[in-house]
DNA sequence: TACTGGATTCACT
DNA sequence: GTGAATCCAGTAA
């Protein structure tokens, strides 16, 4: 297989990545459309991979942490293949990747389906049922281990991002679910395949 | 400094 | 279906 090199600095390690990891131009484009072919896709942290059933796609609208920049969010505005991971509910943690150059915006992984470290995810979710191991946007971050400590990392360092099974248009879904900001609808912003690890 | 509420999840009824 | 858990970013004063 073809491989690209990167020199890790701070360890003077030589990691592999193969070619088929998403480049940071990649995540250039509208959210919209990477929130679509993200599905499918393999994420890979900690010992432990996923493949991407469920996403969310946040532009500058009233629902978006993007809608107002502050300090928090302001990554959004400012990166793009940039990891945005924030704390919410005092207890979950959410996982979105930075996309639009020059604009706002960002994808929410709101669901993926276990592929490798599953033993792991179900020690970190205290639960061996594997529906329940990532099928939300909190469970995956407690699955994986995710943390805000990865909040600003550039994508295919620690966290690795990769194209893995092509889904058919016919399998993705756009749901209509109800926006939960000031009671709107973006149902273009959900995008979903028929896998059952999704959210609820 | 104090207060409010949230891109969620889970237990309970 | 409903409500509690729980921390912290954002906002108002």
């Amino acid at each position: 297989m073809q491989m690209l090199f990167r020199t890790d600095m701070m360890h003077f390690r030589i990691l592999f990545i193969p070619m088929n990891f998403f480049d940071k131009s990649w995540f250039e484009q509208d959210s919209v459309e990477i929130a679509r072919k993200l599905l499918g896709a393999k994420i890979e942290y900690n010992n432990c991979s996923g493949m991407i059933v469920e996403t969310e796609a946040y532009r500058d609208d009233p629902a978006s942490h993007a809608h107002r920049i502050t300090p928090r969010s302001r990554i959004m505005l400012e990166t793009h293949a940039h990891l945005y991971v924030y704390f919410i509910y005092g207890m979950y943690h959410c996982l979105n990747i930075t996309t639009n150059k020059g604009s706002r915006g960002a994808v929410l992984i709101r669901a993926v389906e276990p592929v490798e470290g599953i033993s792991a995810m179900e020690e970190r979710r205290k639960t061996k049922i594997f529906r329940n191991l990532t099928s939300g946007p909190g469970k995956l971050c407690s699955a994986f281990g995710i943390t805000r400590e990865l909040n600003g990392k550039e994508v295919n360092g620690d966290f690795r991002i990769s194209q893995f099974k092509k889904i058919p248009e016919s399998e993705i879904g756009v749901s209509s679910r109800i926006g939960i900001s000031e009671g709107k609808d973006f149902p273009w912003r959900f995008f979903i395949t028929g896998n059952p690890c999704v959210s609820r």
